[in-house]
DNA sequence: AGCACGCCGACT
DNA sequence: GTCGGCGTGCTC
C-alpha cells in the first residue's frame, strides 16, 4: 500500500510571497489507481483570493488538456515539478468550499485506514449532490452536409451508418445518445471522423442541476399485460432493444420508479427511456419536491421526560465527559425499551447549551417519521434530517444548513457522520450492531470507526448504543478501549417478554406439517379474542422460496446470477431478486422433462395465505419489499398497524427495528434458525440479535408480551441465550469461539474478491493470486484461505471467487494484501479481471 | 480514465 | 512500403 506524504503547507497561515506564483494541490476527479496522487496547478492571479481548501476547480489534464474536475486539498509556493509542465487552473466551479481542513484530515485518515483512493474519500465527505460532467454534442460539419456521404466507398460500414444517422438530424446530437444506438465502440469512428473534420464536436460543461423535482416512470396503463409481454419478448430478441426490454420487465414488477433510480439499477441511459416514452409504452411524470421535507409537518413541542435513576446516571456520566473529552468512546448496553432515545435527547440538549453540535446516526430503515418527530418535537428547527429518500437538492439544503451553523443536530444514516459541523461535540450511533453502518462502496468505511476517529480529532464524545452490541464493541470495552454503561431496566418498568422456544422437529413428528406450531396457533387465537395485536416475523435472509422439480431435484436458477428464482404466487411467476429477470413457471422440468415442478419454501405471501386460511376473520397486513414500495410505503403500513387497523402484521427484517407498538403482545418468529445456516462466522451473532430485537417488539405497553420462537435447532446457544435475554452468556460463549477459531475481534480479515465474465480466467487468476500470496508469506504471518467461489458465486453474468487473509496486525495485513494484489496486477494486467477488496468486512460475500 | 506513442502483421 | 491493431506509459 502506498503511503502518502502530506506537506503541511495548508496548515497554519499561508503567506504569499510577492512575485511568486501560488500553487494549488489538486486531486483529480477521476477514480483511478494511477491518478491517486496530488497534482500541482498554478493559481492564476485573478483566483488567488478565492482558492482555498475544499474548492472545486476545472483543470486542464493530460495531453489534450481535457477539462476535468479537481479538488483543492492544499496550497503551496514551491514544487518539484518541472515548471514547463505546470499548467494553470481553468476556473473555479462553485463559490463554496465542499470541505474544510478537519474533514480533509478525516478523508486522509480514511484513505490510509481503508486503503482506498483519495478521490473516493473526498467524494464521500462531500455533499453527494452535484457531479460535474462534460457533455459532448456532435453534428456533421454544415458545409459538408451535402457531400459527406458521397465518398462512402472508402468508409467502413460503421462510419457510413453513423454518418447517415447524423444526416437524418439537423441539430447537434448528444454523444451519449449516439453511443446508445451504435454502442460505445463507435467512439473510435467518431473520433476518426472528427479528425477528418467531417464531424464537429462541441463540449459543454454540465453542472448537475440541483433539481427540485423527481421524475417518475411507469408503464402506460392502457396497455394490457399480454401486449406488454409481447413487446418485451420482441425487444429481447432484437439486438439493440435489450435495454428497453430490461426497463419494461423492471416496470412490470414495480409501479412507479424514479427515473434516476431505474437508470442506476439497470445501467441504462436516457435514450432508451426516451425511446420508450416516445412510443407511448411508458409515461414519465415529474413530481415537485418540498424544499424542507418536514416543513409541512407540525411537530408538537415536547418537554424532557423525567429520567429513571439509571438513565440519570448515564446522562450525568456522559455530560461530565463533554467538556474535556479526548475523543472518549462510550458503549451504552441498554435492553430493548430502556429509553435510550430519551438519553440522547437530554445529552443533545446539554450540548446545545454549551453551543456545541451533535450528530445522531441511525440505521436508514429506522429513520421513520416517528423517530424524526421525537427530535423535532424537542429541538424544533435546530434539527436537520437527511436520508436517501430526499432529493439531491433537499440533501444539499440540509448539508448547507449544517455548514452555516443554522442547525445544531443532524440525524441521518451513516453518511451523516460527515456533517460539516464546526463545533461538533457529540456523535451518537444508535443500534450500533447494524450492518448498514458499513458502506458497500469504496471507501468501505464503518460509520462507527469514522465517528470515533472524528470525535478523537475534534475532542468530542462518541456514544454508541444497542440492546445487542456487536462483539467488536463489547470486546473493546473489556479491553478498556471503550467505556461500558449498562441499562438493565425498562423505562416504564414493563417486563421483558417471556420467550418460548418451539422445537419444530417435534411438531413434524406429531404430524403437524403446517408452518405454525400448535402453540403459536393457540396464542394467535387467544390474541385475536383479546383484541391484542400480533407480529409474525419471517426470517428471510439466506432463504428463498425456490422452485424445483420433485422428480429429479433440479432447482430453477437464474442463468445470469446462479441464484434460485423466487416464486411469486400472485401471478405464478418466478423472479431473480438480483437482476430482476422474470419468467412464468415452466410446466415441465427443463432437466428431466417431468411435470412435477413445485415451489418450496415460505415467503411472506405464503404466511399471509396460511393466516387467512386459519384465521379467516383476522385483519392481516403484510410488509415486504412488494407491499412497502413507494416513497413512504412502509411508514403507511406501520401507521395502519399502529392505529390498530389490523390484528396481525407479517414481515421480514424491516419490522425488527425499533418501532413502538404498545398493543402488540405476541410475536411469532417463524423460522429463527435460518440465519444460522449462512456461511459466515457472524451467523450466531446475527441470530441472537435478530431474536432479541424482534422479541423487543412485544409487550412495550402495559400488557405483558409473549414471544414464540419456532426453530429446528432449539439447543443452539444463540437461541437459548436469546430466550433468557441473556446477552452476557451469549457474549461469553461467542467470544470464546471467536478466540478458538481466530476470528474478529481477535484478528483482522482482508477479503479479496476476484470477478470477471470469463469463468476459467477468474478461477485461474484467483489461484495465481493465491500462489503469489503464499510465496510472499514466508514468515507465515498471515493465514490464507481460498480461493473458493464466493457465496454469491455468479451475479449478473460475472463469476466471483474469493480469498480471505487473516492477521492480527491490521496495518501489516493491509500492506501485505495490497502488495500481493499489485504484484499480481503487474504479472497479469487485464481488464477482464476485476479485483475488489474489503478490510474488516461484515459480509463474507 | 483517456490519450499518444510505438512496435508488429495484413494490405494497397 | 503504409495502415491500423492494441500493449505501454503518462498525465501537474
Amino acid at each position: 500500500m502506498k503511503y502518502w506524504i502530506y506537506k503541511n503547507t495548508h496548515k497554519g497561515v499561508f503567506v504569499k510571497v510577492k512575485g511568486e506564483k501560488m500553487i494549488a494541490e489538486v486531486i483529480i476527479g477521476i477514480s483511478h489507481e494511477s491518478l491517486d496522487k496530488i497534482f500541482h496547478y498554478i493559481i492564476p492571479e485573478t483566483m488567488e483570493n478565492e482558492i482555498e481548501i475544499g474548492i472545486r476547480v476545472l483543470v486542464p489534464f493530460g495531453k489534450g488538456n481535457k477539462k476535468v474536475e479537481g479538488f483543492v486539498i492544499g496550497l503551496c509556493n514551491t514544487t518539484s515539478i518541472d515548471s514547463n509542465k505546470l499548467k494553470e487552473i481553468y476556473s473555479i466551479v462553485d463559490q463554496v468550499p465542499f470541505f474544510d481542513e478537519h474533514l480533509l484530515e478525516l478523508a486522509k485518515w480514511m484513505k490510509e485506514y481503508y486503503g482506498c483512493r483519495m478521490i473516493d474519500c473526498l467524494r464521500t465527505i462531500m455533499p453527494s449532490s452535484m457531479k460535474i460532467k462534460s457533455e459532448y454534442f456532435i453534428r456533421i460539419a454544415p458545409q459538408l452536409r451535402e457531400t459527406a456521404l458521397l465518398d462512402f466507398k472508402r468508409r467502413s460500414k460503421e462510419e457510413t451508418e453513423i454518418l447517415s444517422f447524423l444526416m437524418s438530424r439537423q441539430k447537434y446530437i448528444l454523444l451519449e445518445d449516439v453511443y446508445d444506438i451504435f454502442g460505445k465502440e463507435s467512439s473510435k469512428y467518431i473520433k476518426k471522423l472528427s479528425k477528418e473534420g467531417i464531424i464537429e464536436i462541441q463540449e459543454e460543461d454540465k453542472i448537475k442541476e440541483l433539481s427540485y423535482t423527481i421524475k417518475y416512470i411507469s408503464i402506460n396503463k392502457d396497455l394490457d399485460l399480454e401486449e406488454l409481454e409481447d413487446i418485451v419478448e420482441l425487444y429481447q430478441s432484437k439486438k439493440n432493444y435489450h435495454a428497453q426490454a430490461r426497463i419494461l420487465s423492471m416496470l412490470m414488477i414495480n409501479d412507479w420508479i424514479p427515473v434516476n433510480e431505474l437508470k442506476k439499477a439497470l445501467q441504462v441511459s436516457n435514450s432508451s427511456i426516451l425511446s420508450l416514452a416516445n412510443k407511448n409504452i411508458v409515461q414519465i411524470e415529474e413530481v415537485e419536491i418540498h424544499k424542507d421535507p418536514y416543513s409541512h409537518m407540525d411537530f408538537k413541542s415536547a418537554k424532557p421526560l423525567l429520567p429513571t435513576q439509571e438513565q440519570k446516571n448515564v446522562i450525568q456520566y456522559i455530560i461530565s465527559k463533554l467538556d474535556h473529552s479526548k475523543g472518549d468512546s462510550i458503549l451504552i448496553h441498554g435492553i430493548t425499551g430502556s429509553g435510550k432515545t430519551e438519553i440522547y435527547l437530554q445529552l443533545i440538549e446539554e450540548v446545545i447549551k454549551r453551543g456545541g453540535q451533535s450528530i445522531v446516526l441511525v440505521p436508514e430503515i429506522s429513520l421513520t417519521p416517528q423517530t424524526v418527530e421525537r427530535f423535532k418535537g424537542r429541538f424544533g428547527d435546530q434539527v436537520a434530517v437527511t436520508h436517501s429518500k430526499l432529493s439531491l437538492r433537499e440533501r444539499y439544503d440540509q448539508w448547507k444548513k449544517a455548514k452555516e451553523g443554522k442547525v445544531s443536530v443532524m440525524i441521518g444514516p451513516r453518511s451523516a457522520v460527515f456533517t460539516p459541523f464546526t463545533s461538533l461535540k457529540l456523535i451518537i450511533l444508535d443500534e450500533e450492531h447494524e450492518n448498514t453502518y458499513k458502506s458497500e462502496i469504496s471507501p468501505k468505511f464503518h460509520a462507527r470507526d469514522v465517528a470515533r476517529k472524528r470525535c478523537e480529532m475534534v475532542g468530542g464524545v462518541c456514544v454508541v448504543a444497542s440492546a445487542t452490541p456487536s462483539l467488536e464493541s463489547y470486546f473493546e470495552c473489556e479491553q478498556g478501549k471503550m467505556e461500558l454503561l449498562t441499562l438493565s431496566h425498562r423505562a416504564n418498568e414493563s417486563k421483558l417478554p417471556s420467550v418460548e422456544i418451539i422445537d419444530m422437529r417435534k411438531e413434524l413428528e406429531l404430524g403437524n406439517r403446517s408452518i405454525f406450531s400448535v402453540a403459536l396457533k393457540e396464542e394467535i387465537e387467544k390474541n385475536l379474542k383479546n383484541k391484542e395485536q400480533t407480529i409474525l416475523f419471517l426470517n428471510r435472509r439466506g432463504f428463498s422460496n425456490f422452485v424445483s422439480c420433485r422428480k429429479c431435484g433440479y432447482v430453477l436458477k437464474c442463468k445470469n446470477c446462479s441464484i434460485s428464482y423466487t416464486y411469486h404466487a400472485y401471478n405464478r411467476s418466478i423472479q431473480c431478486h438480483y437482476c430482476g429477470d422474470k419468467l412464468k413457471v415452466p410446466s415441465i422440468c427443463p432437466q428431466c422433462g417431468s411435470s412435477h415442478i413445485r415451489y418450496f419454501g415460505v415467503g411472506t405471501e405464503r404466511v399471509e395465505s396460511e393466516v387467512k386460511k386459519h384465521f379467516p376473520d383476522a385483519r392481516v397486513l403484510r410488509m415486504d419489499l412488494d407491499t412497502a414500495k413507494g416513497k413512504y410505503g412502509y411508514e403507511k403500513i406501520l401507521d395502519q398497524f399502529k392505529s390498530h387497523k389490523a390484528d396481525i402484521l407479517i414481515g421480514t427484517q424491516m419490522i425488527a427495528k425499533g418501532h413502538d407498538f404498545p398493543n402488540v403482545t405476541l410475536v411469532g418468529i417463524l423460522a429463527a434458525d435460518l440465519t444460522l445456516h449462512l456461511q459466515d462466522f457472524r451467523s450466531a451473532e446475527r441470530t441472537f440479535q435478530l431474536i432479541t430485537q424482534v422479541s423487543g417488539r412485544a409487550g412495550r405497553g402495559e400488557l405483558p408480551g409473549r414471544v414464540l420462537v419456532q426453530t429446528y435447532d432449539p439447543s443452539h446457544y444463540s437461541i437459548e441465550t436469546a430466550k433468557d435475554h441473556d446477552y452476557m452468556s451469549f457474549y461469553q460463549k461467542e467470544i470464546e469461539l471467536r478466540k478458538q477459531l481466530n476470528y474478529p475481534p481477535f484478528t483482522h480479515i482482508f477479503l479479496i474478491l476476484i470477478t470477471g465474465t470469463n469463468e476459467k480466467l477468474v478461477i485461474s487468476s484467483a489461484y495465481k493470486l493465491m500462489e503469489i500470496m503464499k510465496y510472499l508469506n514466508k514468515k507465515d504471518k498471515f493465514e490464507l484461505f481460498g480461493p473458493v467461489p464466493a457465496i454469491l458465486s455468479k451475479i449478473k453474468n460475472k463469476y466471483r471467487w474469493r480469498i480471505i487473509v487473516k492477521c492480527d496486525d491490521r496495518d501489516l495485513l493491509m500492506k501485505y494484501s495490497f502488495y500481493c494484489i499489485s504484484k499480481f496486477r503487474s504479472i497479469l494486467n487485464t481488464q477482464e479481471i476485476q479485483i475488489q477488496s474489503d478490510i474488516d468486512p461484515l459480509m463474507m460475500y
